[in-house]
DNA sequence: ACCTGAACACCGTTCAAGT
DNA sequence: ACCTGAACACCGTTCAAGT
């Protein structure tokens, strides 16, 4: 039968069983072909629920960008809005690592980015941030959380020991990351995150509003509005 | 002819052509084909040359992090080590920021990252941080780096006002991000960095060596040797 | 509206064959 | 040793055809 008469498919099946498959194999191991096997179905039949395999890797970002907490600005406190949001949107990263290069393309048009983003902006700005910096900020946190969920430090090394002996005198242990890269990674966040803000709070307390030692951000700048 | 006296391709040059396409038109953007004729060759050529396309990728990777500075760990001052290491691998990626997913997966193999990993660690651990910070400390600025390096946070905005208007009120000038994406991205990277730096020389100097409010990176922890 | 089968223009990699 | 041509097993996407 050429269409039964209640559909097989639907997008948020696709999605799933797409998603599924970037967990398990990695991202460049989706094909629309492996995903039409996986749902029983021939490839041209993706293609009435879903644009392209672009708008099928869109549609999973915004599902994923949709956990991440963006609730703690509401107290006022603009450093527990962002540590809660750098968390959970780690935490929602490490979930699907092999998506992070979909998100890191930034929010584009997806609407649970946009949402998140405006409610981060509007956090810093109405805690007192000049929007210049509620900017940076944003943009920091971003790139740290990107980083730590797209990178896993203590995999990144062979847990063959021959390789680093005599040549890396300093790595001598690092064949044990492997190992314990889960606990490295999470406290290495910890560390860059609390780190980070102590900075920042600093900053504020001080009512310097710039980066020290550094020229471009100047006190002229301090009245743009983004 | 099937074999020419003095032979058309070589190793390092069908890597420079690669890297001009990824450089060009993006990582996916690269096919063993389109290298090929862009070399005037057959596909199959390539093959004596390199092993795979992934075998490609990491002798490009290779070429890139050799530009990569840990020279200033050699004053002894490990905030300047760090600094300059961030400031040079920052460059580095954002020459090239669609091999970044590439770099990403670690040191791997690549000798010129096992090299930088071993002077930042040694560095670190010289200017008396425990190993185990040390670690911690490299996996941050390195989740801070290549985070940096893969969004710009400007360009991840439509500039099209019509998205943001009345659906994201803080975002109203949002647009704008796109033309100073580059300024943004420096001074956000540069904001971080300083704010990191600040944020753990105090833990240095308070002699904590403790990430606060973190439990799980605990007191007895510390004499571990990675 | 939803699924199929076939087609089109692509991929990475291998391999026997030539020089 | 180095390049070729052909082949194999894959890709994403389109489209007429069926119900």
């Amino acid at each position: 039968m050429a269409r039964p008469r209640t559909p097989i498919l639907s997008r948020a099946g696709i999605c799933a069983a797409a998603l599924e498959i970037i967990d398990a194999d990695g991202l460049p191991a989706l094909s629309m072909r492996k995903l039409a096997s996986a749902l029983g179905v021939q490839v041209a039949s993706l293609y009435s629920h879903v644009k392209t395999k672009d708008d099928l890797l869109e549609e999973i970002g915004n599902e994923i960008m949709a956990e991440v907490d963006v609730s703690g600005f509401s107290t006022g406190d603009w450093r527990q809005g962002v540590a809660t949001w750098a968390r959970s949107y780690r935490a929602a990263l490490r979930a699907h690592p092999n998506m992070v290069p979909v998100l890191a393309t930034g929010p584009g048009r997806r609407e649970t980015a946009l949402q998140r983003a405006d409610a981060v902006h509007g956090g810093l700005v109405g805690a007192g941030w000049p929007p210049r910096h509620a900017t940076l900020i944003g943009a920091s946190t971003k790139y740290l959380v990107l980083g730590a969920a797209m990178t896993s430090f203590g995999k990144g090394f062979a847990d063959d020991v021959q390789i680093y002996v005599d040549r890396y005198p300093h790595l001598d242990q690092a064949h044990r990351l492997r190992a314990n890269a889960e606990e490295i990674d999470r406290d290495a966040f910890e560390l860059a995150l609390t780190a980070f803000l102590d900075g920042l709070e600093s900053l504020y307390i001080n009512g310097e509003f710039l980066a020290k030692g550094h020229q471009s951000c100047a006190v002229e700048d301090s009245h743009r509005s983004w």
